[in-house]
DNA sequence: ACCTGAACACCGTTCAAGT
DNA sequence: ACCTGAACACCGTTCAAGT
């Protein structure tokens, strides 16, 4: 039968889900799908463009319109969501990282405008708005991309020789991981609140 | 003669200057340094460590100790500074944004610390120092890999067909990128502000 | 329209063997 | 100690040709 995008999306994430991104190749997810190399060149023009789309499909979850609510729970509630997707794969922080920085991913494009609109609540002018809300932006994927491989690291070192008692190791997982990133969140919520006694 | 370190980052930071991020492989490096592959692995356990020490090279003028100051000014310093020297050479951003997540540059772990330290002056109890400091690190990197990206991309850009005049580009250079930077540290530094006030 | 076959121009890493 | 030669197991991308 014929291959569409879809599957070719969702084949994908599946490889990253079980293998992590650095297994996530052309030639690996076209064998899986029973095809050639050169058919995905069909559907997508290369491959940053197919992992914009598994990024895409990633942040589905996280791109649900919130609900009516004061600024600051908006931005704490639409990080929160985006942290869970991006945890919820494999090297999802990752992926969606490069995936913004290639300009590929609609959907933290989408993000983005509403954080920039939250921040306009905040008090921030209009000519602010979007470096705020790339600021916001730029801590999430940065912080849970660090969390992730740390997880990832010693998930790894788990599995390895038995664990030795070296207790102050900095590449250890913090005691509550989702404090720190609240922690992290609050500095910058704080940040844009202060805006507000600057501009009035 | 002799292929020493030192010979070998050097001339990794040139290819990286010259070409970019993607062309410094071990293979060009070693025929760059008329020498075969493995002699590299002589040298370097692997790729990660090399552009670690890179890395490392990029960052010396951001490691210099900061005079006595303020610990907002003396987090401003130090982060301009970090800034200009990943800008300074071409994919900057991204090759130390890659060597702290793979743990590989002592010299980002320094930098770490005296903005550990700096938040501490603030106000921000020890518990979350590391932290603090590591979120304005995640901001710098995004910030200046977006910031840089952007700058090579329309670089291309200008040399390709007559620039036709689309104003409102989202992928863009912003008007003045230093002010856009400083305007998100800023909410850090607010963020961070507001620490103090929290816990006494 | 959609895909195969086959090629092009590469990668990182290892390791016996040489000097 | 330091490096070569040669291999192993891969990459992304293109494109004439087939159906």
């Amino acid at each position: 039968m014929q291959l569409h995008k879809r599957d070719v999306v969702a084949k994908a994430a599946a490889i990253l889900d079980g293998y992590g991104i650095a297994d996530l190749t052309m030639r690996r997810l076209a064998r899986e799908l029973d095809v050639t190399p050169g058919a995905l060149y069909w559907h997508f023009a290369n491959k940053q463009e197919l992992l914009g789309a598994v990024a895409d499909h990633v942040l589905v979850p996280a791109c649900a319109e919130p609900a009516p609510m004061d600024w600051r729970d908006r931005i704490e509630t639409v990080c929160r969501g985006l942290r869970d997707a991006l945890l919820s794969h494999t090297d999802g922080a990752e992926l969606v990282s490069a995936s913004f920085a290639a300009g590929q991913s609609r959907a933290v494009e989408q993000i983005l405008g509403v954080l920039a609109e939250a921040a306009g609540e905040a008090g921030v002018d209009s000519a602010h708005r979007v470096q705020a809300a790339r600021t916001v932006l730029h801590y999430v994927l940065g912080a849970t991309a660090d969390e992730q491989s740390r997880l990832q690291w010693d998930a790894a070192g788990a599995a390895g020789p038995a664990t030795l008692d070296w207790s102050a190791d900095l590449r250890s997982v913090p005691a509550d991981p989702s404090a720190g990133f609240a922690f992290g969140l609050r500095l910058l919520t704080d940040g844009l609140a202060a805006q507000r006694t600057l501009s009035v």
